[in-house]
DNA sequence: GTTAGCACTCTAACCTTCCGACTGCTAACA
DNA sequence: TGTTAGCAGTCGGAAGGTTAGAGTGCTAAC
């Protein structure tokens, strides 16, 4: 059913004024803030009626009205809807920059950017992806019997695992296993090398089994199951009168706890750029709210950011924010040539 | 000053008791647990006298007494200074036995493992040394002006880094490099190549400017300012009554915020087996207390492993879950022979 | 030095009261 | 029909009072 107009600014004026206070708000203070004269006796036939279509509600009878979940996400779609108006946030350019780069630092630190410009606890999820070009494979015998298998690619090492080599082969045996895995493997995607795993197979034979180990390495990267998931200022929730409530906190630190959950919600669907989840209905304990931006470079995703706080969020400083940083990260890359989605990549990872 | 053997063992049953029960402690249920026969007003008379050297307090006068943190640290002494009864952890062995290693993953499972056995949170600090040898340098060049430096350890891979190389050299430049350096840097330890750093520099000359990158990233690897901070069950805090005071609880989660003043705390002396912190006066906020182990092999010591819970911590029980897991790491050093300090240093890496 | 007995203290739980914030309703009005 | 002023009514939260019970410190006797 669609609101009237004037449904739809008293909800906004109301959303926002409580996402600012954090307190129940009345009749009059919504006459206060409305920009035409209207009596606080018609805002109240209006609240009884959003309240009726399940917008509001009032903790109790002689207090204001507080928004529904159903609210926030008529609120939030208005925020997106909206043309987005820049905001500047200091510091990511300072990163992305720099000569030397550790590649995690990166992302630690655009996660503490994010964080702090927006005054909640973000999280960076890198997605794995099969896409990603081997550049080398290299294989360093440490000790007898087991060697180290360091995976590289453009967007730095993805992996470094000890496995067990046989013990009686010849001094040669890790050099020539090197050589073969490298022809095999550099150079290809990982996509690529399962489809073509068959041919491959035949020249092995005696790389049988570092070859079968290695690519069990790749598979299990690329299923995802190992996303890292960074979380930076988990302390700023406390700055959110919700969390004083105990039992919230407790839903929230639960959930930043469980890295796997965390990296499932955020998960988008490949069409949307950016998604905003709300409380419990969106599978959010702890009246929480998390809103997910798409970093993608050339079409290739690359992760996920996002910010998780109350259900009362400033969700229209959050989109701004995170709008921000992505157009950061695509400007840096217009700089360039075509085929510098790597670049980007490299930086982000 | 020293206490009376029937002051300590009151004081103990006391803290043992609190620890257990987190309500203050009464000269009737000290009557109780005591196993001789002894008057509660002769039990009141000894806490009034321990109340006045400041082993206890009371939180006000018709309650009982809980302990200070000086009786806690009275306390740990007498822990650590009894016998280590063990304490079997399962599953640590199945993860040191893995036939494919990923070094992180060690990791964060034993930090798992000591937070689901001890019911507190834990942590885990990689320390960075500059006695680590180094196997080889990797450059790949990944775009123009643009290489990926991996250095690759005994120990898995300690650093990767974008960095900006050359432009106008010529296609072997790259390859060249990878010689020179490999030739410089591999087989040795960071602490020898600081020492002969002058001798190297005369052989470069065109590699000049690599060398110097890749020295500079093994000298903030080795600063110890990165030192890699794992922490696992954080939300098992709320387990313990302590957290639903909020004050607590974000001083709690702040301290595990700031990952570089953790790492900090969690350094122990060198001849320090096991240190235990509690509260302010060890510079711990929100009530906390600070269960640390050394970990080394072979004389090299390889990180902490901590646990970090309410100062009313079951002290008794931690230490013991973080002997057993020293053990195990020891353990399966000894199946081995000589030599494989190595391959622990892997595993817990 | 130890103990029983008792007076005393203080908290936590439970009422009650009261103030004030805000509403819903009604009746009048445009 | 929609809007408004006015007013009675509701409810939460703060403040204050009462009470029960837990546990002590003190005293006097052993």
């Amino acid at each position: 059913m669609e609101l009237s107009a004037r449904k739809r600014k008293i909800l906004g004026i109301l959303v926002e004024h409580y996402i600012h206070t954090a307190e129940p708000v009345s009749s009059a203070e919504i006459k206060e803030l409305y920009d035409e004269e209207i009596s606080s006796a018609t805002i109240r036939s209006e609240l009884a009626a959003l309240e009726e279509l399940g917008y509001l509600i009032q903790p109790h009878v002689s207090s204001g009205r507080i928004p529904t979940e159903q609210a926030y996400k008529l609120y939030v779609e208005a925020v997106l809807a909206g043309e987005k108006k820049e905001i500047v946030v200091a510091g990511v350019r300072d990163y992305l920059d720099r000569k030397i780069v550790e590649i995690e630092d990166v992302v630690r630190n655009t996660a503490r950017v994010i964080s702090d410009a927006t005054n909640y606890t973000s999280i960076i999820v890198i997605k794995n992806t099969d896409e990603i070009r081997i550049r080398e494979v290299k294989i360093v015998e440490v000790d007898v019997g087991r060697a180290l298998v360091v995976i590289i690619t453009d967007s730095g090492v993805i992996k470094d695992n000890i496995i067990e080599i046989p013990v009686n082969m010849g001094s040669g045996y890790v050099t020539a296993a090197n050589n073969v895995v490298n022809d095999l493997f550099a150079g290809r995607t990982l996509k690529e090398i399962k489809s073509s795993q068959t041919d491959i197979e035949a020249e092995m034979m005696q790389y049988h089994d570092i070859f079968d180990k290695i690519v069990m390495l790749l598979e299990e990267y690329a299923s995802g199951r190992h996303n890292k998931v960074f979380v930076e200022g988990t302390s700023k929730m406390f700055r959110h009168p919700e969390f004083s409530e105990i039992d919230n906190a407790r839903d929230f630190i639960r959930l930043l706890d469980e890295k796997e959950r965390l990296s499932d919600l955020m998960k988008t669907d490949d069409e949307i750029e950016l998604s905003v989840r709300i409380g419990r209905s969106d599978g959010l304990d702890g009246n929480c709210a998390l809103v997910t931006a798409r970093y993608s470079i050339g079409g290739t995703e690359i992760g996920n950011a996002g910010v998780i706080g109350p259900v009362r969020m400033d969700y229209d400083k959050v989109v701004r924010v995170l709008h921000y940083i992505q157009k950061e990260f695509n400007g840096e890359d217009r700089e360039k040539e075509k085929g510098n989605g790597e670049i980007k990549r490299r930086e982000q990872k």
